[in-house]
RNA sequence: GGCCACGUGGCGGAGUGGUUACGCAGCGGACUGCAAAUCCGUGCACGCCGGUUCGAUUCCGGCCGUGGCCUCCA
């Protein structure tokens, strides 16, 4: 199978051809960590996730290096820190775990590396004077700035010439730059900003600008690092790799800079040989912004919905596009999952998927593969799982390749597929959880590290009912208690003693009888469905 | 102002030089005592104007509209 990716660069979609196959290397900008990752962020840190899925099932799982980095040193974060009176350091770690949470609650693994920029400042150290000693850079009142006459072809990523740039500049140019579009490679820091000893002689301490960063740390990790592991191919083309991604806004200046200062740094002809980059986000149609007040927390949507269900919604535009965030969207994915884990799936199911991962997988559908295998076309991967439901229907077998595909693209786990089928222990009421459905989807769908914050905050909010949500400590399902005290005997016992007398009701052609169970079973916030297999039921919405 | 994208049926959203996306909603059917649910089937489309072509939603040009970048925002 054929791997097609779309690379900015040549603005084509090309066959991927990794370097070095037996390890195939991809960087992603990451967050800048000073306050709650937006829906925004959360395109890439989710397509990519996606490629890095499907890089791992055609190459091997170990055979894929996932760098994606985390800005740790920055103007933003030094303002944030000053604001709420904490050490830098405490902001930088607490919205690091934030990140780390929300992410994962979205379904996306783990990068193979997560570099911070403060602990790769020796290499970014080592780079600027590289680049200074080719004459690429150069040194101006306490700042080391990068000569973008030096590159010949810069603009080329962005398709912009340096003369547009320098018409469409807007902002006013530092009157140490010898050309207005140099940028800052290192800058002098004021006291009480993060600084290290500065490269190049400068005598005041200072600190990166933000496009080294990420030149050095890819190098540092998927050249430096790598290099033990490489194949003679791969050590053919040295400080290269394969694909570069990020936002579409990264574009320019922060990839062009990118790739001027690499380039330049190891004389080579590319940086990475596929750049590839996401479509912006809108929320309801606008812009998302804080001053029209639709600027949307991941955390905020992980409080409202699944996180398979945000993740669904994200991949059913193909990531070039550009997405219109909704809760239409999400409602429908929410239901989408949820009809997959009423219907097709059930606890005997998830069971012995899960032993068997741990041995093998079966194998992926070969639509799906086929369809993320053309640069990525995600909404028609889903169609392809949405092909397999249809068959579920009939055949247990593919109930089980469902749930597999669903599981490689990320949209569920065992825990999600809890999320989607609320219950009851014994005492506290059906229609309660009814009532409280969204509040239960809330709970169920947070991550590990979130849950007891919102399941204290949800309880809160029931306590004057006398419930409480509770999460059991064998499989991580959620479920709606009574607090305490006796309370009536199960109704969940009750509903199926109900349900059998409707049906002997039914069976005598009682419909009057029958009706009023069911009028009965309503009023507790019971919808029952009969089917030929018998009657199931589930909880009014 | 400069540069770059995008514009598909009631809604969301793929794709294609002539032939099915898919999902939701709608309509019809099966099932059902009725209802709900489920399953099956189905109508509805390619911003506007030109051009190339036997034929364009798909290629080219212009226009209109929307959005992005040019400000260390994914």
């Amino acid at each position: 199978m054929e791997l097609k990716l779309y690379d900015t660069l040549t603005r084509e979609k090309r066959v991927f051809t990794p370097i070095d196959p037996s390890r195939v290397r991809m960087y992603v900008c990451g967050p800048t960590v000073y306050d709650f990752a937006h829906i925004g962020n959360a395109r890439p840190v989710i397509v990519f996730d996606v490629l890095f899925r499907l890089l791992r099932h055609v190459y091997g799982e170990g055979h894929v290096t996932y760098v994606r980095n985390i800005t740790d040193v920055d103007d933003k974060i030094n303002a944030r820190a000053a604001e709420r009176g904490v050490p830098i350091q405490q902001v930088t770690e607490e919205t690091y775990k934030e990140f780390k949470a929300d992410v994962e609650a979205l379904g996306c693994l783990p990068p193979t590396v997560e570099p911070r920029a403060t602990k790769h400042i020796a290499a970014m150290k080592e780079l600027i004077e590289k680049l200074v000693a080719a004459g690429c850079a150069y040194v101006a009142e306490d700042h080391v700035l990068f000569n973008v006459s030096a590159m010949p072809d810069y603009g080329r990523l962005s398709r912009r010439s340096l003369d547009e740039m320098v018409a469409g500049a807007r902002v006013e140019v530092a009157p140490y730059k010898k050309a207005p579009t140099d940028f800052v490679l290192w800058k002098p820091s004021k006291p009480g900003e993060p600084a290290w000893g500065s490269p190049c002689g400068i005598k005041a301490p200072g600190r990166p600008g933000w496009h080294i960063e990420c030149s050095a740390m890819a190098d540092y990790w998927l050249w430096e690092k790598a290099k033990p592991n490489l194949s003679p191919a791969g050590l053919a083309h040295p400080h290269e790799f394969d694909i570069h991604g990020g936002g579409i806004d990264l574009v320019f200046p922060h990839h062009e800079n990118e790739i001027a200062q690499s380039r330049c740094a190891f004389h080579t002809p590319a940086m990475a040989n596929y750049w590839m980059h996401n479509g912006f986000l809108q929320v309801e149609g606008e812009k998302m912004s804080k001053s029209l007040g639709n600027f949307v927390t991941i955390r905020d949507l992980l409080g409202d919905w699944p996180g398979g269900a945000i993740r669904l919604a994200m991949l059913q535009t193909h990531y070039r596009q550009p997405i219109n965030w909704t809760a239409e969207a999400l409602r429908l994915a929410r239901e989408e999952l949820a009809s997959w884990a009423i219907h097709v799936f059930d606890d005997e199911l998830l069971a012995r998927f899960e032993s068997d991962r741990l041995k093998r997988l079966p194998p992926l559908d070969a639509d799906l593969v086929a369809a993320l295998s053309d640069d990525l076309n995600t909404a028609q991967a889903i169609a392809a799982l949405r092909a397999i439901y249809r068959k579920a229907q009939k055949d247990d077998k593919q109930r089980y390749h469902l749930l597999n595909a669903a599981v490689f693209l990320g949209l569920l786990n065992l825990q999600n597929i809890g999320a989607l089928i609320p219950s009851t222990s014994g005492s506290a009421s059906i229609e309660q959880l009814g009532r409280h459905r969204d509040l239960f989807l809330r709970v169920q769908a947070a991550s590990a590290n979130s849950r007891p914050e919102i399941i204290q905050e949800a309880n809160n909010m029931i306590a004057d009912e006398g419930i409480a949500f509770k999460v059991l400590p064998n499989d991580g399902f959620v479920q709606l208690n009574r607090v305490s005290g006796a309370g009536p005997p199960s109704e969940m016992d009750r509903v199926k003693q109900l349900i059998d007398a409707r049906n002997a009701a039914r069976a005598a052609k009682n419909w009057k009888e029958s009706d009023r169970i069911r009028d009965e079973l309503k009023a507790m916030g019971v919808v029952l469905k009969d089917s030929k297999d018998g009657t199931t039921w589930e909880i009014a919405r």
